[in-house]
DNA sequence: ACCGTTGCTGAGGATGTGCTGAGGGTTTCG
DNA sequence: CGAAACCCTCAGCACATCCTCAGCAACGGT
């Protein structure tokens, strides 16, 4: 489930732009350009974090901070051209969870966004492959809904793998990082890639292809 | 109970500012001028926040974050001389909670501690898993409308598990985090989560799951 | 098509990891 | 001061997991 984020911001392209790149981050954006039905769109919408431009039309970003602090658990980033301590102050007192100030790099407010979310336990480093998704801190795996359980070592295999998607890894180089062998031992890494696969394609089709003289790939 | 602050910062003159401010704004401080011991600290005083110099003799502040992470639920501030976009970026990246540059005014920097503790209040007062609920204030736990009895050691266990929901969580960090060991120690783990589960399970069923090889997880 | 090389997979014993009941030392509380 | 609760250690059991082995299948160059 993608984290809800809830822009407003009345200058469109800074609405605009933070709306593409958030939802190239992978975040599921709404955006208003003013706080008119504000109350409305908080309980509709439940967004997990909400943007807030301080100088709008109409009500400010404070006024709409205070209603999100009373009726919703949404953490809160205030976005303003003003710099003066003071209105830094005024927002940090209010409680917002963050402040950044324009202009900002695109970078940094994304990066912002995904510090609150992160604190807020709403945000997970997920690698994904095809349809498998890896949750490294988790330490599950799921295919098209399905939870796969597995054992640590082919765990440890399969989010190296994942960890390189796309690109071929010598079954040397599995060994260093999974066993933390030097040397080549046995066929080790067949047995594990073979119970990974019979895992993994009880639910689909192959995504850990052999690559013959080389080593394997996860891709789809 | 008033909150706890660790400061850890090399330069002497910042470090007592601080400390008096702090303290006059109510807060229980400790200061320290470089990370040895850091970890120890932890879990002696147990701090609600961290305020963390990011140029430190000895270990940095980004290596102390990640400790700090690992094995408590203090909130983290780093406080540095740096303005880059690329060390904010990074110190956010790491799970800092928030970002002083210096030179900053003492004020403010107090209104960003009190803005992190208020957000860690509003955030980890009542920790709920499923149908469990961790009350880490009122030191209670419920379950389905059950009230469970729990031993101190216990209640430190599942709150920290419980901080970190649906994370799989090592012995060695738990260790750390509820007995403030730094190696492993004979099954004590396993032994106190058998006594939890006990409790727990009389109430409905598994929460705290093993994952073989690596550690415990909380979740439904 | 042949044959050496490379990869796959089922089986099974050794090992590791986790669980639990019991008990002694210490602290807390009446 | 005594009892109860609690913290930690220990030891034995249960079983999942790891790794080795051996035979078979697939591949690719000649």
């Amino acid at each position: 489930m993608r984290p809800r984020v809830l822009v407003v911001e009345d200058a469109e392209p800074i609405r605009t732009a933070v709306g593409i790149a958030l939802t190239e981050a992978g975040h599921d954006v709404r955006t208003r350009a003013d706080g008119a039905g504000f109350e409305r769109e908080l309980a509709e919408y439940r967004p997990d974090l909400v943007l807030l431009d301080v100088m709008l039309p109409g009500r400010d970003g404070f006024e709409l901070l205070t209603v999100a602090r009373e009726t919703s658990n949404a953490g809160v980033i205030l976005l303003t051209a003003r710099d003066g301590v003071d209105d830094r102050l005024h927002g940090l007192r209010t409680g917002a969870d963050d402040y950044v100030v324009k202009p900002f790099v695109l970078a940094e407010l994304i990066a912002r966004v995904e510090a609150v979310l992160r604190r807020m336990g709403r945000l997970r480093s997920v690698l994904a492959v095809g349809d498998l998704e890896v949750d490294v801190e988790a330490r599950a795996v799921r295919r098209g809904g399905a939870e796969i359980e597995l054992t640590a070592t082919e765990f440890k295999l399969l989010a190296f793998l994942a960890g390189r998607a796309e690109k071929v890894v010598g079954k040397t180089q599995l060994l260093t990082a999974v066993w933390g062998y030097d040397d080549y031992a046995d066929n080790l890494v067949e047995v594990y890639v073979s119970g990974l696969r019979r895992k993994l394609e009880a639910h689909g089709p192959r995504l850990l292809h052999t690559v013959r003289g080389s080593g394997y790939v996860l891709r789809s």
